[in-house]
DNA sequence: GCCGCTGATGTTAGCGCTCTCAGTCGGGCA
DNA sequence: TGCCCGACTGAGAGCGCTAACATCAGCGGC
């Protein structure tokens, strides 16, 4: 790769990826089908072959030959056809997602981030949403991606379904639990729950509070438990009481029915709730019983959602990076590809507590 | 390749490839290459092209010929090829989307039901998420999305990017902008935005307000324009001054900063805020001012996000049925296809007014 | 000056599927 | 009985691309 070919490449495209016409030059294949491999190489004067090897920018064509080729597409607007390249060479350059809900904020974040890092290695990413977790639904989905010969999976969804999945996926090919249980056999990124938790959990302890109540997300859901477990670890090193969780759906509305069964609770002068929309639900519940936040209870959410700074009041919370997770799990998807083996790697990323208004009085 | 002894594999684990027995019947590919239609033309004693019949619902296969090749399939595990198919046929069951921002509460709902509808209808869905909409990106999103051989478009983004991605498509590819202005030149879903900023704006003209002031979105979305002229145009029926419009990015953090403004500025006794997010910015700012929500200020919403039925006070907003956006999206792109013609239809969906406690007093 | 080698190209097979065109077979109708 | 027709099945040719090999200069070394 001469330096004259990385100017011609660009440096904010993905390796092997084109750069061909201007806005205004490559005119639109009127009417007729696509130009094809094959146009281009008669344009060009050359083999077809030789423009395979100039697109996938192949050592061995001399500096004029490119030249010509590249004028070439650029005249014809040329744009290779992924299906037939994914036919011959076997790879399709499309990673597979299996999420479970798809308008959670976390999910969200960490998918779009996951597909703004695919893009930027070249990768199409293909989303299957599942409405449930159960082994039907997942096994559809994995072997919808199988059919478009997805190189790698990432699953946004609890451990169980990454487990279903290997078995309904050729093998070999590499799999990411995003969020999932560390414990997993496969690789996985996941922000560290439990620690998060133990963060928000002590920071309420650190107040001066006797034990810490919590709304927890559901059991189904990786993150849901974890945050149980670093809720109650905390607790216990500290030797407070662990009252029981009320259960939650990460929901607003769930937020709030939680929070009207712990105002009526004189003892809970903390709460450690799950997720900011819950914490939003009982931010309000609290606030119709007339218990001020954080006076007469303290409260801290998880997530750090970019509306949780303006709660009222202002929530503090525990922020997870989900640009980190989804560049994290593209990461390691394309770093198996690369060595072409299936690992088990882990990368675990820290949470942060958010210190705002609603856990300490005069903050 | 799975080459068992790759040394390699980031120490911890052997890279023993997973032993995974599937639950149901259909016995994995042992390691060698897929299943193809060949395989299972052999193992069913027929030939391919009847396997391709059974896989293609034509009619004209036998009871017994039918079952047969179904159980071979089965028996062997067998998943057709997408990018065979799509090479083959010329149809890759494949729609694709641009998008403008997927983590903003309206293009995730719709994006996520439009998702589920394809899936529906048999399609796959590529997303191209573009991070502004000039043309160069909008050209590089379409280009990527034609190299995959997308049967439909849908853009997610202002207008002018449909017009403009337009020139970049094969002709004849069936495109439908979503939220898109209705005066496009291609199909349009769309919920009608001045209707609902009016039916907002009315709604607090009628509770004796004597103007509505405006939180606007960002004037290059199709849906701040929209929600603008909706309030001006209910403004000026009433025969009320119509002050100049807040502009806002439709983060809470801008509608916070919009009420900051508002809130010192003793007429503004109702404002119309452009989404749900910014309005709780909004209702923040107000309350930290002293300004009682709604005896003060009626503050109005859009977007009726699952949180703002649980904001302080409870928000009053213009629900937007996205879920049906989605839907009408992928049934114009499938109709479209079907018949085989590019069309301009229009959709448009009625947004609905929710009255919450934040517009009316003793509500 | 012949050998082998390397860089630059062309040639030939498929990848797994669908499409078009040909059959084959049995039965209804003259 | 013969013929046509419709239901069913099969053979062959690509779709646009990549991978492996074949080719063919030109070059330096002995």
């Amino acid at each position: 790769m001469t330096p004259a070919e990385v100017a011609t490449a660009g440096g904010s495209e993905p390796p092997g990826a084109l750069v061909v016409g201007s806005p205004t030059s490559s005119a639109a294949p009127r009417g007729e089908r696509r130009p094809s491999i094959a146009d281009v190489a008669i344009f060009a004067g050359v083999s077809h072959q030789t423009v395979s090897r100039v697109l996938n920018m192949h050592a061995s064509v001399s500096k004029p030959t490119r030249a010509r080729v590249l004028a070439a597409i650029e005249q014809l607007g040329y744009r290779p056809n992924t299906a037939a390249r994914a036919l011959a060479s076997g790879r399709s350059k499309t990673l597979g997602v299996v999420a479970l809900d798809t308008t959670l904020y976390g999910p969200v974040s960490t998918l779009s981030a996951l597909q703004q890092a695919a893009q930027l290695h070249g990768y199409f990413v293909s989303v299957m949403a599942v409405r449930s977790i159960d082994r039907e639904s997942v096994r559809e989905a994995v072997q919808r991606l199988t059919s478009q010969a997805v190189e790698g999976l990432a699953i946004i969804a609890p451990f169980t379904s990454a487990h279903d999945a290997l078995a309904y996926l050729p093998t070999g090919t590499p799999v990411v639990a995003v969020e999932g249980n560390p414990e997993a056999d496969v690789a996985v990124v996941t922000v560290d729950q439990v620690a998060g938790a133990r963060l928000a959990t002590q920071h309420l302890l650190a107040a001066g509070h006797e034990t810490v109540f919590h709304v927890a997300g559901p059991p189904e859901w990786e993150e849901g438990r974890g945050r149980v477990n670093g809720w109650r670890a905390a607790l216990e090193e500290a030797g407070a009481e662990v009252t029981p969780p009320v259960l939650g759906d990460w929901s607003a509305r769930s937020g709030y029915e939680a929070g009207q069964v712990l105002s009526q609770i004189s003892d809970a002068t903390a709460i450690f709730v799950a997720n900011d929309h819950m914490a939003l639900g009982a931010l309000r519940a609290l606030h119709e019983r007339g218990r001020r936040v954080p006076e007469d209870v303290a409260v801290v959410g998880f997530d750090d959602t970019p509306e949780s700074a303006y709660f009222i009041p202002p929530l503090t919370t525990v922020r997870q990076d989900f640009e980190r997770v989804g560049r994290a799990a593209v990461q390691l998807l394309v770093d198996q590809l690369s060595t072409g083996t299936r690992r088990r790697d882990r990368v675990v990323i820290d949470p942060e507590l958010i210190c705002r208004q609603s856990s300490v009085v005069g903050a």
